[in-house]
DNA sequence: AACCTAAATGATAATTATTTTCATTTAGAT
DNA sequence: ATCTAAATGAAAATAATTATCATTTAGGTT
């Protein structure tokens, strides 16, 4: 008997790939959370709803979403990484972070947002000319103490 | 009998820690380079002069100098991190990276950087009040493809 | 110059994040 | 219902980093 595919799974066929459970579970946790999964939360909440699927399964999944640009792969320095819907894909708007040395607090912002942009984005085309670098994306954070911490 | 302590031995005495042969040579490789190295990297270089020194003193000294702010620790999201002088106490001037996501090739780049400084100094005090975070630095870097990659 | 003690070190084991391997299962085309 | 490449789970392997602990050493004191 066939399972049912969501509009994940159809996403996911259309890039030619299998629409099986783990695969869409994972990509709803991601749509349904504000927060910045590692492999081991989204693993954690994926047990809930199917125990049976593997820490193994929740990386090559991720592994695959970041190489379709439906998943960000971000690395805050902590020494493991964290995933989010990339823009694209997600109801959020294009954002930044301020992350909290202390507590690792993450603060998605978006303020000031379009002048970084515009901003980042003249800087990028002038730096790709200068070092013949195809530039494909930026990463910005500002590290600091939150709120809570100080 | 006594060593002898160069320059970077008599800053380490002032701020409080003894002057060993580890920390001196982990600070002349790293002054003496314009790569971003990584611990490994660097305790390879330390064995050519003092093989007997491991790679646990390594990390140990790298972690006393991020804290001291002699040096910066940087992650390029390759799952290991790397180090360089902080801008203090480099000759370099400030910079930031474009990182090649094929050939993990960093080239530090200093064009624009006033006006990058400037800018990210506005963002930076206006985010702090706004979220109520102490921010103490930041970190920017361009992902892409280098010259030879392409 | 010998002495003392906290600080620093080296060797080793332990931890944590991630990747690989391989035998088994399953999605989805036929 | 059948078939096969793709996907999976369990387990082992690898890589980066950190903790443990017995030994050594820097550098102040005598």
């Amino acid at each position: 008997m066939k399972r049912e595919c969501g509009r994940w799974g159809y996403r996911l066929r259309g890039f030619g790939y299998k629409c099986t459970p783990g695969r869409e579970l994972i990509l709803e946790i991601l749509e349904s959370t504000d927060e910045h999964l590692s492999p081991e939360e989204i693993y954690s909440k994926v047990s809930i709803e199917h125990p049976e699927i593997g820490l193994t399964t929740v990386y090559r999944t991720l592994d695959m979403l970041v190489n379709l640009g439906v998943v960000s792969k971000l690395d805050f320095g902590e020494g493991k990484s964290r995933y989010e819907l990339s823009e694209h894909h997600s109801h959020k708007k294009h954002h930044h972070h301020l992350v909290c040395n202390k507590c690792g607090k993450i603060i998605d912002y978006s303020d000031f947002i379009n002048e970084e942009i515009e901003f980042l984005n003249k800087i990028e085309s002038k730096l790709g000319k200068k070092y013949n670098f195809k530039i494909s994306s930026h990463f910005i954070k500002f590290d600091g103490m939150c709120n809570d911490c100080i």
